[in-house]
DNA sequence: ACGAATATGATGCCAAGGCTACACTTTCTT
DNA sequence: AAGAAAGTGTAGCCTTGGCATCATATTCGT
């Protein structure tokens, strides 16, 4: 028999994705939204890129991000195989009608979290600092509420 | 000579650590916030499964994280090799008095950076699951803001 | 006391995301 | 029209953090 007495908690954890309560629920989740993190950031910036330069390179995208080239093409490739991206090589990069709604979804929700940060109290620098993290963890409802707040305070 | 005109702009990026204000700046400053996540998390797990039971075996992480006690093994291992904790096999994990701190201000940061989410009217659950990544990239100034926050609203 | 059940630890595998180094392509300048 | 400079791509290496599997240690029930 066991090893441990009076503790026997053991739970099944089903297929799920929605999130369920339990602590281990939240931490798989928090796994889950982190490993969508870099997509999301590399989406919004080749967005940024070709709204204000025109082109999104492999050279501007790594400089961007403080990384080096081939770590951004590397990273380019899971975009693509990801469905969320395409590139014609030495051309640039290209957002997918897929990508293209993931930076814009990514870019507003990076905004407001910088907003309620600021709203809240942060000083600037530190708000930008924090939110190119912190926006990765913001779900939907949360900012919803984070919507509903500014509202209120505006 | 280069190859695109108009935009050559070669920063050197010194050996900083502070944070730079700079794009590239805040991502670098992310990913190292990041790459502390999960050794906070297990420090503030182990000190609260020593302030609750009485120990921190390998399998309860495990089962508490969600993952398999091979990888929280894997973890410890890590925790250990950064002065953050020791075992004694078949017999729990232990924080070093480094261990503790962080723990202590891991446990204090979440429970503000949930607090802060309830004030501004992120559901209970949505504020739970949120915070468990949000709070790795809650910085000290902006932990400080939350907390002058939440004395306005009180 | 002993066997079963469970926990623990070690290994090996994998993908993600960093890096350097090197070869190749493109573009710019002369 | 070259040649130089810069960008691009590929390959190989590393660490982190997941996993499954297997062997070993501990504990519990009888
Ligand atoms: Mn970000
Ligand atoms: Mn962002
Ligand atoms: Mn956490
Ligand atoms: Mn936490």
């Amino acid at each position: 028999m066991p090893r441990r007495p009076a503790d026997a908690q053991q739970r099944q954890a089903a297929p799920d994705l929605p999130a369920e309560p339990t602590q281990a629920g939240r931490f798989e989740q928090a796994r889950r939204v982190q490993s969508m993190a870099l997509l999301e950031d590399y989406a919004e910036l080749i967005a940024d890129l070709h709204a204000t330069g025109g082109e999104a390179r492999p050279t501007d995208i790594a400089r961007r991000l403080g990384v080096t080239h081939a770590t951004a093409i590397k990273a380019i490739t899971r975009l693509k195989r990801e469905g969320l991206a395409t590139a014609r090589p030495y051309r640039g990069v290209f957002l997918t009608e897929e990508g293209e709604q993931l930076a814009a979804r990514v870019k507003a929700r990076h905004l407001l979290v910088v907003e309620v940060l600021r709203a809240i109290g942060v000083p600037p620098d530190a708000a930008e600092q924090d939110a190119e993290g912190i926006e990765h963890h913001v779900s939907d409802i949360t900012l919803q509420a984070f919507a509903r707040f500014l509202k209120g305070v505006k």
